[in-house]
DNA sequence: GCCGTTTTCGGCCCGACTGTTTTCAGTCG
């Protein structure tokens, strides 16, 4: 195993320790260990154990040397396994429910016999709940109001682990000697944050056997329709996954009407009857005369021909709209007018600020993150660690962060990778909207990335203020997540976005869009009209291990949703004009 | 469970907020 991978079994282990009501300190001593190992470079954790150095580090005992070796050299631990065997695994599950941590899962636990989801919901609806001591009517709402919207979110699933479970299958389907063309349609090719349900389209010659192939996938639960022409799977992951599939000449009419949006689609088709003319997933046919669109279509004589979507805009008196801009927001309009903008694109990007280390919460040590971004063929890679008051993140003191400055300079004063570091911190911003370091410590850094991570429920007028007054200090480079939501978890904390664009515009402060996955914050629905209005954009994946920084396709996929070109993406210029626009903010 | 020793056990990271209390525990970041 690698050090990470241990590392989150020493989490887990302190997870489940914890529901066991043990000791805080003995809990804290495994996520320590666990933030011990992260800091260690790759391979620094093979030769400590070879060498029996193990026990040396600091804040690894004896009982942890043997858990890490284990777990090292076995892939398994005993202790580990007898653990979870221990503990209801619907304990675990209930602790997604906000508000509830271990202590109060372990009393609806031994109190009321609660032993997952379904019996806790049971508990509530005969008030069970409230009337326990410690809790309340308030409480007891709020675990309803939680597992409601559990269960809401539950249908819909991250672009990004969409994505990942998505691309092999496109892969098979095109592997397979029946299939011509495969493509992602539905909201996971618009891009979207989130997405309900993963669709595929394929045009083959031959439908049964690819019918068949996608039915007998690895991993599926349940085939929920199997057709001629379609099918349905749902995988154990709770994915469902729909399948069409139609012939070589009818593919690019179905894959704009799969790819929708729904909107747009209506206004495409608008746009065809008023030239006579209608769209369907089967062809783009004369409006007038005898027999459906779908008999129409059949008939060659009758149907305009398309070998790709750009035929079909084409022929409607359209530029090419991509996926992205397909949500009926004037796409249409601007396609016409030729103001389609010339979208940013994963491979304009020269580097990423807002990345975190082992000197925080990050994962993965400052060579490591530096070598990633190498590989990547990155000029450049920002480091924004936490500030001081983070202290559940690890937060850096004033002389932490000094010695962090130094090392980067020295790193890049010895050129051992050829991407550049941007001494950098993600800075809290203060319930009064001051920042977390004194201006003469924020003037060493060549950025600042300024962020708020408490006092999050203030209220709308408040929070605005606290932020713009952030935005206003003259060492603030961008804003970090603009509004705190976590996709599927956590609504924004509240706050007039409007107001504070115009505070960064007039500040000439970068907002950023945060990549990651879970965020994608500021939201793309904000970047056409703040991009338009002179607002700049930093595409940032608030990596917190090597693997984070690939993230920034997902911030791509917001970026592109929100109409942005590269001018106004910050990392997107080149090394020189990065430090060019710095120095022009001093 | 780790550390550091005044060698054998006591101390171990902060602050806001919420809902429960009636002075504080639990959760969250």
């Amino acid at each position: 195993m690698t050090k990470n991978e241990i590392a989150d079994v020493l989490n887990e282990i302190g997870v489940l320790l914890e529901l066991k009501g043990e000791n805080p300190f003995k809990i804290r001593a495994y996520q320590s260990g666990a933030r011990t190992l992260e800091s260690l470079e790759d391979d620094e954790l093979d030769q400590l154990i070879a060498e029996e150095k193990l026990g040396g580090v600091k804040g690894i005992g004896k009982a942890l040397v043997e858990k890490i070796t284990e777990l090292h050299t076995t892939g398994r631990l005993e202790f580990f396994e007898k653990l979870q065997a221990s503990i209801e695994p619907g304990l675990v599950e209930m602790l997604d429910i906000p508000g509830l941590g271990a202590k109060k899962v372990r009393a609806l636990n031994s109190m009321l016999g609660v032993t997952d989801i379904v019996s806790l919901t049971k508990a509530c609806a005969e008030n069970l709940v409230a009337e326990l001591d410690g809790f309340g009517p308030k409480s007891q709402e709020k675990i309803v109001m939680g597992i409601k919207n559990r269960e809401a979110y539950g249908k819909r699933h991250m672009w990004w682990k969409a994505h990942e479970a998505a691309k092999p299958i496109l892969q098979g389907l095109r592997k397979l000697s029946q299939v011509e063309r495969a493509e992602f349609a539905g909201s996971l090719r618009r891009g979207m944050e989130t997405i309900g349900d993963l669709d595929f389209l394929v045009a083959a010659e031959e439908f049964a056997p690819v019918v068949d192939w996608f039915v007998k996938q690895e991993g599926i639960k349940e085939v929920t329709a199997q057709g001629e022409t379609k099918a349905s799977v749902r995988f154990a992951s709770g994915l469902q996954a729909d399948l069409r599939i139609v012939p070589a000449d009818q593919f690019v009419f179905a894959l704009h009407h799969f790819t929708g949006s729904k909107d747009h689609n209506v206004a495409m088709r608008q746009r065809a009857l008023s030239r006579g003319l209608s769209l369907s997933e089967w062809g783009l046919v004369p409006a007038e005369g005898e027999g459906t669109a779908k008999e129409k279509a059949e008939d060659k004589s009758q149907r305009t021909p398309a070998d790709s979507e750009a035929d079909l805009f084409k022929a409607l008196g359209l530029n090419f709209i991509p996926p992205e801009l397909r949500e009926g927001l004037g796409e249409i309009e601007a396609a016409e007018a030729g103001k389609l903008p010339k979208l940013v694109e994963l491979s304009d990007l020269r580097g990423a600020f807002h990345n975190h280390t082992t000197a925080s919460d990050g994962r993965s040590t400052l060579s490591e993150m530096t070598q990633a971004a190498e590989v990547l063929g990155w000029d450049y890679l920002g480091i924004a660690d936490h500030s001081k008051s983070s202290f559940q993140a690890n937060g850096l003191s004033e002389e932490r962060l000094l010695k962090q400055i130094e090392t980067i300079h020295t790193q890049n004063k010895e050129k051992r990778f050829k991407t550049h570091v941007f001494a950098g911190v993600e800075c809290d911003i203060l319930t009064d909207g001051a920042l977390d370091y004194e201006d003469e410590l924020l003037a060493k850094l060549d950025y600042v990335v300024v962020s708020v991570h408490n006092a999050m429920t203030q209220d709308e007028a408040t929070m605005t203020k606290r932020i713009i007054r952030a935005i206003e200090n003259p060492h603030t480079t961008m804003l970090g997540h603009l509004t705190g939501r976590i996709l599927l978890r956590r609504e924004s904390y509240k706050i007039d976005a409007t107001k504070v664009i115009d505070a960064a515009i007039a500040n000439r402060v970068i907002i950023e869009l945060n990549a990651s996955p879970w965020r994608l914050d500021m939201d793309w629905r904000h970047w056409r009209k703040s991009a338009e209005k002179g607002l700049m954009c930093c595409i940032n994946p608030d990596a917190h291990e090597t693997e984070g920084l690939k993230h920034v396709a997902a911030g791509i996929n917001s970026a592109r949703k929100g109409w942005l070109n590269k001018e106004s993406v910050l990392n997107t210029l080149d090394l020189g004009s990065v430090l060019n626009w710095l120095a022009a903010r001093k």
